[in-house]
RNA sequence: CGGGAUGUAGCGCAGUUGGUAGCGCACUACGUUCGGGACGUAGGGGUCGCGUGUUCGAGUCACGUCAUCCCGACCA
C-alpha cells in the first residue's frame, strides 16, 4: 500500500484538517462508509494494542480483572437510574428486529415486520446498566465485596459530528465497574484509577495532564463525582482524556443491588466506573505531531527503529549482513526494529514515509560511512542527524529512545504551561481565550456563571484542578465570592 | 435539525454555448536510477451519487432524492 505522502496540511493553516490528513496519511485510520464508524488500520491498531497491553497490566497492579458482559441492552435497563437516561437517550441505536426477509421483487432484503422485538434491545453507549443488573446476582454479603471487573469493549454513541479518534459513532474502549461496601472504599477507588490515568499518559504517551473534578454540569450521568485528566492539544484546546466516576449507590439502588454488612444490615452497595478509549489516540497525535507527520512516544510506537541501507547494487548484500547483526543485537533488548531494504522505493521516499509515521530513530546503513565504520542516527523528535560509531550502536540507540521519550514529553509539559493563564478580568478573558490556552479562573459555583462563559465564548469548565495551590478570589462572571480557580478552556 | 458547500478512476481534481470520458498521483510490466519525496516507454482501470424529465443527443439543463464534508445545537 504506497501513501501519498505530498502535501500534508500546515498545522498554523487549518488544525482539523492537518489532523485528518495526518490520520489518513500516516495509515492510522481512516473514514468507514458506514455512518460516523471508523476503520482503525493495523499500523493505528499497533498502537492501540501497545497501549492495552500497558494499560491491563496497571489495571491488574490494583487487583482488577477482566471480564466481559453483553453488547445489547434491554431498553428498561437503560431508564433505571434517572439521570442516566438523560445523558444517554438522545444518542443511542436501538435494536428493533430481528430478521429481514426479501423484497416483493425478490431482488433486496426488508425488515421483517413480524420480527419485531417485544422490548427494543439498545447497542451498549456505556455498560454500567447491564453491568450493576449482573453484579445483582453476585453480591449479597459484604464478603463478596469488592468486585473490580474492567472488560475491553466497542461502545456506540450516536453522535451527530463525528472526527477519527476524537468522536466517532463506535470507539473502543475499556470501562472498569466496581462495587464496594463503603462509601470511602468507592471514592478511593475512583481516584485511584484517575491517577493510574495519568501516569499511564505522562509516563507512556508522554502527554501530561490536569487531574481534576468535574463541575456538577458537567458530571458523568448518573455519578456523584466525575474526576477527569485533561491534556492540551497543540491548537490550545483541552481534550478530555480519561475519566473515573464515583457513583454513590445510584446505581445499587436502580438495580437493588443490597448486601448485608458486617452488622448484619441491608446497605446498597457503592460504585465507580472508569475508562479510556481509541480518543487517546488522537491525545496521542495532536499532542507530539508536527508538520513532517507523526511523532510517537518510543514506549507506544509499534516500530521503534527503522534502518535503510544506501549503497550501490554491489555493495547490498555487505549492507544486509550488517544490518542483520543490528537488528539481532536491537531485538535482543527489546526494541523493535524494521530492515527496509526494498528497492523499490529510494531512500528519499523511505525517510519521509517513516518520518510521516513517527517512528523514533531512523538508521542510515550507507556504504560510504560505513567504511569509516559510522552510521547516521536520526532522532524523529527533533530532526537531527548525528554520525555514530557502528561499534556499540545498540546502546547508543537504547539510550536515545529513552532521551526522546523523555524530551517530547517535557517540550508537551513546556508548551503547555506556556499557555496557561490566570485571568481575572472577564473582557480580557472573551478576547484571549481565542487564541486557545487554559485559563485558571476563581468561579462561584454556580450553573449560571458556567452557563455565561460557554454561551458567549464556547469555553467550558473543564475540571477543578488538583495541582494548583487555591486561593479565594472573586468570580470574573458575577463578580460574587469564590472559593478556587478552575481550569476553563475550549475543548474537543 | 438549521446555515453553507461538494458528489466524475483507489486518491486529488478539470470538463467551455449540451456533441467520442480527461489530467496529476497511485497501480501493472520492462529499462535506467538509488546519500532527502526518481525518470522513460508501454499498459490496466468509469453505470460521471441515484431517479425522473427536457432533447436527435445530458457529466453538462430542470425537478426530485440519497450521501458526504464544513459551521452550529449534542458529546468521551
Amino acid at each position: 500500500m504506497a501513501t501519498e505522502l505530498k502535501d500534508l496540511t500546515k498545522r498554523s493553516e487549518d488544525y482539523s484538517k492537518w489532523y485528518n490528513e495526518l490520520v489518513v496519511k500516516a495509515e492510522l485510520a481512516e473514514q468507514a462508509d458506514v455512518r460516523g464508524c471508523m476503520v482503525i488500520r493495523p499500523y493505528g491498531y499497533a498502537i492501540w494494542e501497545k497501549m492495552q497491553r500497558v494499560l491491563d497490566d496497571m489495571f491488574k497492579e490494583t487487583g482488577v480483572q477482566n471480564a466481559y458482559f453483553p453488547l445489547l441492552i434491554p431498553k428498561s435497563f437503560l431508564s433505571r437510574e434517572a439521570e442516566h437516561v438523560e445523558g444517554f437517550a438522545k444518542e443511542c441505536a436501538v435494536v428493533t428486529h430481528y430478521r429481514l426477509k426479501t423484497n416483493d421483487t425478490h431482488d433486496g432484503v426488508v425488515v421483517d415486520p413480524a420480527a419485531k422485538l417485544e422490548e427494543e434491545l439498545i447497542i451498549r453507549p456505556t455498560s454500567e446498566t447491564i453491568i450493576w443488573n449482573t453484579y445483582k446476582g453476585w453480591i449479597k454479603s459484604y464478603r463478596d465485596l469488592p468486585i473490580l471487573c474492567n472488560q475491553w469493549c466497542n461502545v456506540m454513541r450516536w453522535e451527530m459530528r463525528t472526527r477519527l479518534f476524537l468522536r466517532t459513532s463506535e470507539f473502543l474502549w475499556q470501562e472498569g465497574h466496581t462495587a464496594h461496601a463503603t462509601r470511602e472504599e468507592a471514592e478511593e477507588r475512583a481516584k485511584q484509577m484517575l491517577k493510574v490515568y495519568a501516569k499511564f499518559a505522562e509516563e507512556y504517551m508522554a502527554v501530561p495532564v490536569i487531574q481534576g473534578v468535574k463541575s456538577e454540569t458537567e458530571r458523568f450521568a448518573g455519578a456523584l463525582d466525575t474526576y477527569t485528566i485533561e491534556a492540551m492539544m497543540q491548537d490550545g484546546k483541552a481534550l478530555q482524556s480519561g475519566t473515573s466516576h464515583f457513583l454513590g449507590q445510584n446505581f445499587g439502588k436502580a438495580f437493588d443491588v443490597q448486601f448485608l454488612n458486617k452488622d448484619n444490615k441491608p446497605e446498597y452497595a457503592w460504585a465507580t466506573s472508569w475508562g479510556v478509549s481509541t480518543r487517546l489516540m488522537g491525545a496521542l497525535i495532536m499532542t507530539h505531531s508536527d508538520d513532517n507527520g507523526l511523532v510517537l512516544p518510543p514506549r507506544l510506537a509499534p516500530l521503534q527503529v527503522v534502518i535503510i541501507p544506501i549503497g550501490k547494487a554491489d555493495q547490498m548484500a555487505m549492507l544486509d549482513e550488517k544490518a542483520d547483526s543490528i537488528v539481532k543485537n536491537l531485538k535482543a533488548m527489546g526494541i523493535s526494529v524494521k530492515y527496509d531494504n526494498a528497492d523499490n522505493k529510494r531512500p528519499g521516499f523511505k525517510f519521509a514515509d517513516y518520518e510521516l509515521k513517527g517512528v523514533p530513530v531512523r538508521l542510515v546503513l550507507g556504504a560510504r560511512d560505513l567504511e569509516k565504520g559510522l552510521v547516521e542516527v536520526m532522532r524523529r523528535d527533533t530532526l537531527e542527524k548525528e554520525n555514530v560509531s557502528i561499534d556499540g550502536i545498540e546502546a547508543y540507540i537504547k539510550q536515545l529512545l529513552d532521551e526522546i521519550q523523555q524530551n517530547i514529553y517535557q517540550k508537551a509539559i513546556k508548551f503547555r504551561d506556556a499557555h496557561i493563564y490566570e485571568c481575572d478580568n472577564y473582557d480580557e478573558f472573551k478576547e484571549r481565550i481565542k487564541d486557545g490556552g487554559f485559563f485558571l479562573c476563581h468561579w462561584d459555583g454556580t450553573e449560571e456563571t458556567e452557563a455565561k462563559i460557554k454561551e458567549d465564548t464556547q469555553a467550558t469548565i473543564r475540571c477543578v484542578p488538583f495541582m494548583f495551590e487555591q486561593t479565594e478570589g472573586t468570580d470574573m462572571v458575577s463578580g460574587k465570592p469564590a472559593k478556587a480557580r478552575v481550569l476553563i478552556a475550549r475543548a474537543y
